[in-house]
Order: C-alpha cells, then sequence, then structure tokens
DNA sequence: TGAAGAAGTGAAACGTGATTCACTTCTTTT
DNA sequence: AAAAGAAGTGAATCACGTTTCACTTCTTCA
C-alpha cells in the first residue's frame, strides 16, 4: 500500500517551483512587482491558485524568492567581472559598467529589485541583500588599500556606499527612462564617480 | 439666511489639518508609514475618521504629505548648511554631517523617508523628491567646478549620486541600528567618501 | 432667534486579492 | 487492480483597513 514520492516526482516538483519563479520575475519584469498576484503567476504557469501554495507559504514568500532569483543573477554578473585579473581601478570600472550597463537593459527590473514599494518582508529582503552587495564589492577595495593603489578607509562602508550612489543613479530622475541624458554618457559618469570615491585615480 | 466659511473657521479648518499631518508625522516617527492608519491619525488628533476625509482625499494623499512634511524639514536644514559662508569643501563636509547627524538621531523616520514600502503613490513621491535632494547639492557642486577646485564632471549625476550614498548608508546594514559602529566613525568615513567622489582631495 | 450652509461623526459597507479546503486526479506500491 | 498517500483544483471565504454617508452639531448672517 502506499505511495511515497520518487525521484521523478520530485523533480517534476520542483520544475514546477522553478516555473513559479520564472514566471513570477517574467511578471515583474514586464510590470513589476504590481503585476505580481498569485493568481497572474499561476495563470502563466498554467497551474491553479491553489497550487502555489503548495510551493510557497504566502505571497510575500513568493515575492522574496523571486526577489533573489532576480538579485542573484545581477550579483553573479558583477562577481564575475571582479574575479577577472587586473588591476584594482580596471576591475572597479569594469564592474561598475557591468552593474550599470545591464540595470538599464532592464529598468523595469532594475527598479523593481531596488525601489518598487512591495512589503514589509521584502523590504527585510532588501536589507539583507544590500549587504549582499556590499560585500560583493568590499574585497576589491580591501586589495586596492594593501596595495597601496587606494587611500585608507573604511572599506565596508565605501563599498556600500558605492552601491547606493549607483542605485539611486538608476533609479532617480536621471534615470534614462526620464531623461534623454545618452546612456554612455551616465555610465561613464558613474565610473569616474566610482573610481574618485573610493580614491582610484 | 447662510453662512460662509470666515477667517476665524477657515484657520481653525487649516489647523486641524497641520495636526493631522503633525501627528501622522510623530507616528511615522513611532513606527513607521505602517503605523499610520486612517484612524490611528484620526485618534492622535482627536477627530472622527470621517473628519481626515474632508481634508484629505485618500490615505495615499495623507502619506504623501506627510512624507512631504517630514521630508522637507531636512531639506531645509542641508540647505542652510550649505548657504553658510565658506569655500566648498568645508560646505560640503558640513552638510555631509548635517544630513548624515540628523537622519542618525532619528532612524525610523529616515528609513520611512527613503525606503519603507508604502505604495505606488509615494513611490513617485519619494522619486520628485529624490530630484529636490540632488538640485539642493548641485550648486556647491557647479561652484566648485567654476571655481576649478572640483575636476570637470556632470554635477547633477555627481549630485544624486552623492545622496544615493549617503541614503544607503543610512538604510543598510551599516545603519547604527544593526551595527554598533561609531557613529562618528560612521559620519567621518561618508564626510571622506563625498568629498573624494567629487574629487575635493 | 432661526434658517442655511459647513463641518464633524462613526457605524456600516465596500473592495480586493490572499487564502482555504472539500473534492478530484494522479502516482506509487503491493 | 485497488488501496493509500500526494498533488492539483478553483470557487467560496476571509481579512482588514479604507471609504462612505445619513445624521448631528456648529457657525454665520439676517
Amino acid at each position: 500500500m502506499a505511495y511515497k514520492p520518487t525521484a521523478n516526482t520530485e523533480a517534476r516538483k520542483a520544475q514546477i517551483r522553478q516555473n513559479l519563479l520564472n514566471q513570477g520575475l517574467t511578471l515583474v519584469n514586464e510590470g513589476g512587482f504590481k503585476s505580481v498576484s498569485i493568481s497572474s503567476v499561476a495563470k502563466r504557469a498554467d497551474v491553479a491558485t491553489g497550487t502555489v501554495y503548495r510551493h510557497f507559504t504566502s505571497k510575500s514568500h513568493l515575492c522574496t524568492e523571486i526577489f533573489q532569483l532576480g538579485t542573484e543573477r545581477e550579483v553573479g554578473k558583477v562577481r564575475e567581472a571582479l574575479a577577472q585579473q587586473g588591476d584594482v581601478a580596471t576591475l572597479l570600472e569594469n564592474a561598475t559598467r557591468v552593474f550599470m550597463q545591464r540595470a538599464i537593459k532592464g529598468r523595469q527590473l532594475a527598479y523593481a529589485m531596488i525601489a518598487e514599494s512591495v512589503d514589509t518582508e521584502l523590504d527585510e529582503e532588501r536589507k539583507r541583500y544590500r549587504e549582499v552587495w556590499a560585500h560583493t564589492y568590499e574585497p576589491i577595495l580591501q586589495r586596492g588599500v594593501i596595495e597601496g593603489v587606494l587611500p585608507k578607509q573604511n572599506v565596508a562602508i565605501s563599498a556600500a556606499a558605492m552601491v547606493g550612489a549607483m542605485a539611486e543613479v538608476l533609479v532617480g530622475p536621471l534615470s534614462p527612462s526620464t531623461h534623454h541624458l545618452e546612456v554612455n554618457e551616465l555610465i561613464d559618469a558613474m565610473v569616474n564617480f566610482c573610481k574618485r570615491s573610493v580614491g582610484a585615480q
């Protein structure tokens, strides 16, 4: 008698879960978190609303995981850029360009990840990821200080501040969606800002 | 026959409206926007919920005005600091200290103004105020560039980025509420960060 | 003083989307 | 093949603060 889940069913289950997240992220891409509802996600993933609750305890939980998915991807790209061979100033410049370029290309998503009002739980998650972002930039600054190419500084603070500067520019009134500031001008300006801010160049 | 509002009643009316805003701001101070509800504000101001709607068309409208009230105050203080006599670097330093110090003293409020999730309308207002903040810092940078004490740069972008850097540090994982980073160390680090970022030594 | 318009009141209605759950369908095991 | 547990379904329910509105109270003016 009985039925115990097997690798097969587990896989199918995981696939549905993943699909829910992917469809959710697509929705955020298209219209921000405001267009994410249990039923919109369910519809996109071709399941019933009740099914969503087999995978996520609440809408907040779902949104939190969508956020993680979207953010991890970006963090990964920046980490990649920072993991290359090269001097501190160059790596910093490359990382800044990667971050800015990707965010500008996916404005709606960037805005949703950085600033869109959702709920208290997502705010908490954002706070956690602020730390992740700062930690992403910290090592390169640390290295710069040790090598003597950057002035002595609290690298944790500098890293956080740099991330905040980039985020603000992307989300604020200068964001390319509003102004018709040439995108490259914006990116170049931010590259210079970031370099100066930590004392490189 | 009839009754046409007089200066007297108009004044009383304005006073109630102002009181609603003040009490609302107090609530935000104490517990963020999440503790602002029509009934909590009404209770504090000693009026019925219906009365709130005589002065504000909706909760969003009320929150927006509370936000403006709270933000204008801070913008004013920074403007004041920047309006003093002095060289560019000194004024920039003073303004940074004022902003940081006040925000740290009123953490809950600062968090609410900068980052707390509320609704789409408040997000819009925040966007508007991002511009106000940037415009607040722009003139001093402009002056610096003209005087030749700052390198040539897009001052609009620099101003926005600087504001973002400060906001991030206040709201992120380094915020004094989390870490027990010495407050003065944090402020000093940000003063240096801001100066470097615009090229003031 | 009383008529008329303004402001205040707060209990009840409303809206909206999240959440539940009794039921159906599927998968495994013997 | 049939029992048993897992997963899927979606209409109905729920939650909860916002918003409304019929009524009361206040203020002015003739």
